[in-house]
RNA sequence: GGAGAGGUCGCAUAGUCCGGCCGAGUGCGCACGAUUGGAAAUCGUGUAGGCGCAAGCCUCGCGGGUUCAAAUCCCGCCCUCUCCGCCA
């Protein structure tokens, strides 16, 4: 969430962000709700003070005529006060919900563009193979090999479901085992394994709601929700905590299931496991001090990346342009392989600086050493890496003439030494 | 799921029966100061958050109600703990 006082202070520099960004939100309601709201509360305080002056001299007055007055007096008062606020009541919901509404502002280093045509390749690291056959795309060697099988994913949970079966699955395990200790070792992170069930709170936390309910799978008995990305229950883990400044910056890696409705994405990426409701993804969450998070989302782009390296994996970093930001970013940096079968760049990795976005929304705060006011840490994540897409990469990448799929170096000791798919 | 206990300012607690002197006492912790060659001990002062230029307003798990006035009374909800039941 962005704050009140600088939508009324910068509103033009709002509506330009908002132009930028292609969106739309609610500012000039906002402005209007906030002008009715501080109208109604300078009333309603104003009377708020009176009332508590004169209950505190109640007990103090002697008289029973005069008595008797005040408290005829505070009782009209008491009824003003109870119609105020129920005006006031509507105008500070709204307000807070359409606060809600309004995305994050781009950073000033972020290229202004319409959409995805104007992202930037950063860099390209790494040559695709050299293959002297007809590269095949993961689904049918998926099929042919016996590692996914598509028809009983679909018999079983329906469109957007398929089962990793033998090698395949054990590659997947052994894939997370070890990116979760590349970043515990190597990177500096905390393991955590979080809950997959969330209360909605979460979900306003790292601002999947309320814009992207249609997205989330939830049970309504217990209103609980299934996580769309780890980054939801570990960003919430210091939700309306003030933490202290020697805390920051705190570094966790969690693996989880993910579950996404793809309602938005209805019919795109149908073939394949590239788009599933269900995947795994390991993610890299930070709570850093605000005057480091830009550094820091370099140093987390770079362990995303580190990942592609040491599996040898073609790759190329995008920054997203202010057309193809998502809600809450302020930057966002993706991590792309290069897909041998398919012949398309795979996203596997968002890697973003929230600033104070999130921590506003879920009042993570730090106290400064020197004891000052708290002050919103910046939240960062990214995905280091999710599983479907890194998968097809592995298989149609390592793909040989001799019809196997060789496993990458440094997998090889989280798979007993296996060398080879099947 | 059943029975009981409880959620108060970093931590631990007092206050709740009998509403006002309680936005809130005490201890610990922490900060600063005094004392000291230095330290311990001791003493003193300070020490929750939000809104507001300020006056002031709001917050004692959350929401609602009663009242001139609610931490305190009433209703609903959430969470924690103990015991019982069930269970990977």
């Amino acid at each position: 969430m962005i704050e009140l006082g600088y939508i009324r202070e910068h509103p033009d520099e709002v509506r330009q962000a908002l132009v930028n960004l292609h969106t739309e939100a609610p500012i000039d309601e906002i402005l209007a709700l906030d002008e009715r709201r501080r109208a109604l509360l300078a009333e309603v305080e104003a009377l708020r003070a009176e009332r508590n002056r004169v209950s505190k001299e109640v007990p103090r007055t002697k008289d029973p005529h005069q008595k008797r007055e005040m408290i005829e007096a505070m009782r009209a008062v008491g009824e003003r006060i109870s119609e105020l606020e129920d005006e006031l009541a509507p105008v500070q919901a709204r307000l807070d919900e359409a606060l809600l509404e309004v995305p994050n502002m781009p950073h000033p280093s972020v290229p202004v563009g319409p959409d995805e045509s104007h992202n930037v390749v950063v860099r390209t690291v790494g040559d695709p193979p050299t293959m002297a056959f007809q590269p095949k795309p993961h689904w049918e060697l998926g099929e042919e090999l016996g590692l996914i099988d598509f028809y009983r994913g679909v018999k079983i949970s329906g469109s957007r479901f398929y089962l990793l079966r033998g090698g395949a699955a054990r590659l997947q395990r052994a894939l997370i085992a070890w990116m979760i200790d590349v970043h515990v070792r190597e990177h500096g992170y905390e393991e955590v394994y979080p809950p997959y069930l969330v209360r909605r709170e979460c979900l306003y936390g790292t601002a999947q709601l309320p814009k992207f309910a249609e997205n989330q799978y939830f049970d309504s008995e217990d209103d609980l929700w299934l996580i769309p990305t780890a980054e939801v229950p570990v960003t919430n883990m210091y939700r309306e905590e003030i933490l202290a400044e020697e805390q920051l910056p705190i570094y966790h890696v969690a693996y989880s299931a993910c579950f996404r409705r793809e309602k938005m994405s209805a019919g795109r990426d149908t073939r394949g496991i590239k788009r599933g409701h269900q995947f795994d993804k390991v993610e890299m969450v930070k709570f850093v001090h605000p005057d480091t998070s830009m550094d820091e989302l370099m140093r987390l782009l770079d362990n995303a990346e580190d990942i592609c390296r040491q599996l040898e994996l073609p790759y190329r970093v995008v920054q997203m342009c202010t057309g193809d930001l998502s809600f809450s970013a302020a930057v966002k940096y993706d991590i792309e392989l290069w897909a041998m079968g398919c012949q398309e760049w795979l996203e596997v990795s968002s890697c973003s600086n929230f600033m104070d976005f999130q921590a506003r929304r879920a009042n993570i705060r730090f106290r400064p050493a020197d004891g000052g006011k708290p002050q919103y840490v910046h939240t960062l994540n990214g995905s280091g890496l999710a599983l479907p897409r890194l998968m097809i990469a592995i298989l149609e990448n390592y793909q040989r003439d001799d019809g196997t799929i060789g496993v990458p170096e440094a997998i090889r000791p989280y798979m007993g030494g296996q060398t080879e798919l099947p």
